[in-house]
This record gives C-alpha cells, sequence and structure tokens, in this order.
DNA sequence: CAGCTGACAGATTTCAATATCTGTCAGCTG
DNA sequence: CAGCTGACAGATATTGAAATCTGTCAGCTG
C-alpha cells in the first residue's frame, strides 16, 4: 500500500491515487489518510495540493464530468455532417455511455452519482458544456433550414430536459428494463419531429 | 393521544390516522405503536386491518396516488374539448398540482417520497394510470386528425418521459429554479409540435 | 364469540463511549 | 529552505449495549 517513489507528488498523481481509493472504499469511507496510504506519503502532504477533502473531492469529479463531455465534443462538432444525424447521434451518444457505466460497474456508477450530489456547482458548469454543444449542433440546423427554432439556446435546453429520463443519474434503474432502447428511439423521434422545419 | 371512541375500528380509521402521525413524526419515527396510540386502541388491533406495517404503507401510498389521479381524470376525459388543449391542460394540471405539493409543505412531500420509493409496484400502477389518461388523449387527437401516431400508447409513454423533469418527484428541486415555467413552456411546445400531423 | 388486549421473542433503532478522521502547524530532512 | 512529517484539537464515524419496535397469539371482555 505504501509504494516509495522517488516522483514529486502532484496534484495529478493525488487525483489519480483518490480516484483509486474511491473506487475501491466506496465514497463514504475513502479518506484523505487513505490516499496519503496510497500513495506512500503523510495525510499533511496531500493538503499541501488540497485544501480541503471537499476540494480534493471536487477536483476529482471535474475531471470525470470533463472526460464525458470530451466524448460528445467529437460528434458535436462535426460541423460538415447533416444536423439532424448530428443531434441523433449525440443523444444517442450520451445515453448508451451513461447506460453502458451505470451497467458495466454499478459501484462506480453510485459512487460519482455521490460525488456529483455534493457539487452541485461543476455539475451546473458540466451541464452547461453539454447545453452548449447542443446549441451548436442546433444553430447549425436552423442555419440549413432543417431545423425550425426562434432561441437556439432556449431550445437546446428544452431538447436536454426532454430527454432528462436517457443521461439522468438518477434514471439509471430504468435503463435496465427490456424495452428501454424502444423508449429511447420514440422520445427521440417525438422530439426530432418537433424540431423540423 | 388516546381520545376513547365508540366508533368501530376500521381500515379507512386506521389509514387516516397512519397519515396523520406520518406527516407528525415523519417516514423515519413513524411506528405502528404511534399510529395505535393516536387511535386509543392497542397495536395488536391495528394488526387486524393489515397483516404488517408495509402493508399499512401501502394502503397509503395507494390513497395518496389515487388522490393524484383523480383531480387528472376530469381533464383527461373531457372528450368534448380540442385534444391539443386538453393534452396541453392535462400536463400542466399534473405540474402545477406537483409543484404546489413540493413547495407548500416539502416535509409531507419528502414522507410521500419515501413511501413511493419503498412501494414501486403501487407507483407502476399509478403511472400505467395516468400513461393510459394519455393515450386517450392522444387517441382522440389522432382520430380528429389533429395529431399523427401510429401507436397512440407508445407515443403516450414517450410524452410522459419527455415530460419527467415536469412530474418526477426527485426534480423537485428543479421545480424552485426561477425560469422553471419557462423550461415547461418550452418542452411542452417542443413535444405538441413533435405530435401534430 | 368477535373484537380487542398486552406479554413476549426476535428484529431494529438509539445512544453514548470509543476510535478514526480532518485540517493545522512547528519542526525535521535532504 | 522547499517540501514533507507527524502530533494534536476538534469534528465525525463506529460500535455494542440498552431501548424500542414488529408481529404473534393465548386469553380477556362486553
Amino acid at each position: 500500500m505504501a509504494p516509495p517513489t522517488t516522483e514529486p507528488l502532484t496534484a495529478e498523481r493525488i487525483l489519480v491515487a483518490t480516484e483509486e481509493v474511491l473506487r475501491r472504499h466506496g465514497p463514504a469511507k475513502a479518506t484523505v489518510v487513505d490516499v496519503a496510504r496510497a500513495l506512500g506519503v503523510s495525510h499533511g502532504s496531500v493538503y499541501r495540493h488540497f485544501r480541503t477533502k471537499a476540494a480534493l473531492r471536487e477536483a476529482v469529479t471535474k475531471r470525470w464530468l470533463d472526460r464525458t463531455t470530451a466524448t460528445l465534443t467529437a460528434v458535436a462538432t462535426a460541423e460538415d455532417r447533416d444536423p439532424e444525424a448530428r443531434l441523433r447521434d449525440w443523444l444517442t451518444t450520451l445515453f448508451e455511455a451513461k447506460r453502458r457505466k451505470a451497467g458495466d460497474d454499478p459501484e462506480l456508477f453510485a459512487t460519482y452519482q455521490v460525488l456529483a450530489e455534493e457539487n452541485g456547482e461543476a455539475v451546473a458548469a458540466h451541464i452547461a458544456d453539454l447545453t452548449a454543444q447542443l446549441t451548436g449542433i442546433i444553430r447549425s440546423g436552423t442555419a440549413t433550414g432543417t431545423f425550425a427554432s426562434t432561441d437556439p439556446t432556449t431550445t437546446a435546453r428544452a431538447v436536454f430536459h426532454a430527454t432528462s429520463r436517457f443521461h439522468k443519474p438518477s434514471f439509471a434503474p430504468a435503463w435496465q428494463e427490456p424495452d428501454i432502447e424502444k423508449q429511447f428511439t420514440a422520445v427521440l423521434d417525438l422530439v426530432l419531429r418537433g424540431l423540423r422545419a
């Protein structure tokens, strides 16, 4: 548990170790002392890089949320593709990513759900990022005449809200239902019909 | 706490007393002994009418859910009115009712949220009731040519899912956001556009 | 004798003592 | 002397013994 290293103790190394500790012990039992032990340092050293335990957990939360955003950016910014297909892809990618994470490792998913709940601000920023991507897709759709929207920002948020069931973590149990894909398709079709010019 | 009555002890009286005890003590501390004390009987008498504490709580949950359904039935079955207006009204009534309950008495709302979580089956039946009402509205809309839907049941569920943010109790904190009505209108407009023939 | 009571066993919850953790900082070490 | 350590005070979590609750049922009562 205490592999002695010559490497300098960086914020990055602490974050990686914290993720590992959270994975192992869960959000309730993961302590700063555990993180320090995993790194082979005293817990005082961890506080040199993060003012509080809450700040450390917030940093872990942000990293995790940013990884999700990165995956979607590629889909959102494929400016050459048909906006309708891009929107369909974007929402499907988001849903599939969430569903896979929740299904593959439910405990880890629950852990990050707890972190998300205690860092509402980071989550709000993440959601702002996502709706900004959606706004971009919708705006280019109105430009090409595919979509009808007088206010792409409002429309983007409406699309995001209408598809909550397929990305909000609190719906994760529903993602196990056998007809969940049918449910998703039905909502997606309804929303896309509503968007079309 | 023990008003002696000559009235016979009925399931109905027990349910009313249980609601009161839940309101007073919350879901975690409400005990069968409390209910019996409120009625001035021994707790053994309560078990004469309800096999277990869980069964008693389930019965309370069903009563509460049924009261919500009843309010909406009136809107759903106004067969003479324009289906689009009826759908708009139905979803608005549902949202306003939930929002008012959550805002007026957050503790009681939280109590019933706990009861709902522990009685998934009763909630599923309630949701089936609601989507059946929606299906009725959509079916009459397709009959008059207002709505386009090849499968009113699937469409009804899609409409219900797309508006989750405005009726699922787990979204109650979001119902306090200043622009929540704007959010609701945006989703409602999007969904209704998607439904139109 | 139908309906209610209250004592009881086992399960669950509460509470207070004990242990662990968080965050600080004076001093050590390379 | 920059970076780390580890002892410490106060806050939080764990634990196990005591209290309460659930569900049953033999017997009381009107």
